[in-house]
DNA sequence: CGATATCTGTGACTAAAGTCAAAGGATGGA
DNA sequence: TCCATCCTTTGACTTTAGTCACAGATATCG
């Protein structure tokens, strides 16, 4: 990446973060000091996201990852604002429970109002054509931020996040095959078979959310096979897969693989392409998966 | 402007001020608070723009914005850990004149490393591709919001601001007119014409930054004349110019004004297609303009 | 059951960031 | 020359944000 670039980053960051720092003003109160204002804020979007039941103290802490004794004290004012419900969690007594009463939501929206007119004010002068390129600008800023955040990292076959991934990408190949999906029917592939020694699990995390998997089975000196490699919908386009698979050559490689291997079906027409344009050839049949249609290998030099 | 918009530009605030925000770590220092370092890493931008020699304070302070008692104070600290240089004024004795010292320097140094570093991981996990697409994406979104941060005001013709966009104005159609232009052999515009009643003048500015302007001159009842209208290069296309035109045929309709013209030279390609654009008809010559090639009016329903 | 770990609340601090008022020296205009 | 104004410094605060240690209640594991 050549220096320029990184100027640009940094001119950007300085511009946008004076242009947002007016932001603040919209959370300023009377009564209440900025921090305990955001996290009356952050509070109702974890309440929301949370189906509208109060959320656990330890939760918000983790979240917005504030010391106890500091979070406690910012609790009690808001609390003693009127602006925040607290209770003792019943299942488990050292928790406690919280939630913004109906004052603290309509103080939120006093908030939300602010804030809505500051972009607002951003948005005015210009003309409807440059407004929607900004629009459109910012989103991909997003996207691409967004996807700079992404780790990928290896995991356990079994961890919640692992499963999670898996039984969306089963959801997806039942809702785009033809015939469905039915992973009985389908061969399987047992934990101990993408764990060390024997294979690796990778996962793909934005901000601690895991929005895709891959995974590669060693077959000795024979060509090691890639299985299950998904990406979010949302995070497609991004370049999360071709990281994936970026990372599990790499790792075939480092094992003293000569070649990769997989399986797919030819509904998958995105990822066929992926695997085309990354030097993957196709190969007569190497399984009995009754679900693939193409079988393809690569070369790794 | 629709509420989708709103949304997203709330939206972007969020995810980038949270991107951003890391960049604060940059300006860690030991010995120094983090205020104290960003008004030194100011000072030294100050010092840069005014061409490498010591800046007033007072200068810092309008700048800055900051408390005197405060940044007395901050500059006190940073002139103990020898970072920064100051002396009393010569030719003004109450004002005090600051630099940083080489050590300084050395600081700022550390910080712009330390920003760079930072920047290149935001970009690191990305193909190049995407990398492009961010940074372009980013130069956008700088441009755009910038553009939305151009205020229009009425000046008066004879303050420096104005007369700085005039002669910005000559040079650029001396350099573009095949012929030059010389200020002398065309209609004269005397200040008295664009400054009410008369007339008017309006000055685009970014940040206080004068980057465009405009006039008008009444004629009573008949039409008013649209005259110096210029827009600097680095701004152009972001509707500065359109913005101008809008303010300057509204002040001609509010004045009672059924019609607007103006004359202009062909080598102004761009600016006759927004004339166009706009609504404008080419006419007879009104005027005996020398560098005119094309008149145009524009009634104000 | 007991040991250990977890969650929250309290007390006692600290540093940073900033505000306000007043004072002292310097300047510029009447 | 005098007076109002300007720039900086100093002293005396305040608020905010946060840290650290520990206590008390509760849960969990062996």
């Amino acid at each position: 990446m050549d220096g320029g670039q990184i100027a640009a980053v940094r001119r950007f960051n300085r511009t946008v973060t004076a242009a947002a720092g007016a932001l603040t003003d919209a959370y300023l109160d009377e009564d209440l000091s900025l921090g305990a204002a955001r996290v009356l804020w952050e509070l109702a979007r974890l309440v929301d996201t949370e189906g509208g039941a109060p959320v656990a103290l330890r939760l918000v802490r983790d979240e917005l990852d504030l010391d106890p004794g500091y979070l406690s004290r910012v609790v009690a004012r808001l609390a003693a604002a009127g602006l925040l419900a607290s209770a003792v969690d019943p299942t488990d007594a050292r928790r406690r429970l919280v939630a913004p009463t109906d004052a603290g939501r309509a103080r939120i929206e006093v908030y939300d109002r602010r804030s809505d007119a500051l972009a607002a004010g951003r948005l005015a002068p210009l003309t409807a054509g440059a407004r929607a390129r900004l629009v459109a600008a910012m989103g991909e800023v997003e996207r691409l931020l967004a996807a700079s955040s992404v780790a990928i990292d290896e995991v356990d076959p079994e961890t919640d996040d692992a499963q999670h991934c898996l039984r969306a990408y089963y959801a997806e190949l039942d809702e785009r095959f033809d015939v469905g999906f039915d992973v009985t029917a389908s061969l399987p592939v047992r934990p101990e078979e993408v764990r060390p020694p024997a294979g690796v699990m990778l996962l793909a995390c934005e901000h601690g959310r895991a929005i895709g998997c891959g995974s590669l089975k060693f077959h000795g000196e024979a060509p090691a096979e890639i299985k299950r490699l998904w990406v979010d919908r949302a995070a497609r386009g991004l370049g999360v897969g071709r990281r994936l698979m970026d990372e599990l050559e790499n790792r075939a490689r480092a094992a003293g693989c000569r070649a990769v291997r997989l399986d797919t079906n030819a509904s998958l027409v995105e990822a066929i392409a992926m695997y085309r344009a990354r030097g993957y050839v196709e190969i007569p049949p190497f399984t009995d998966e009754p679900y693939a249609d193409y079988w393809f290998e690569k070369r790794l030099d």
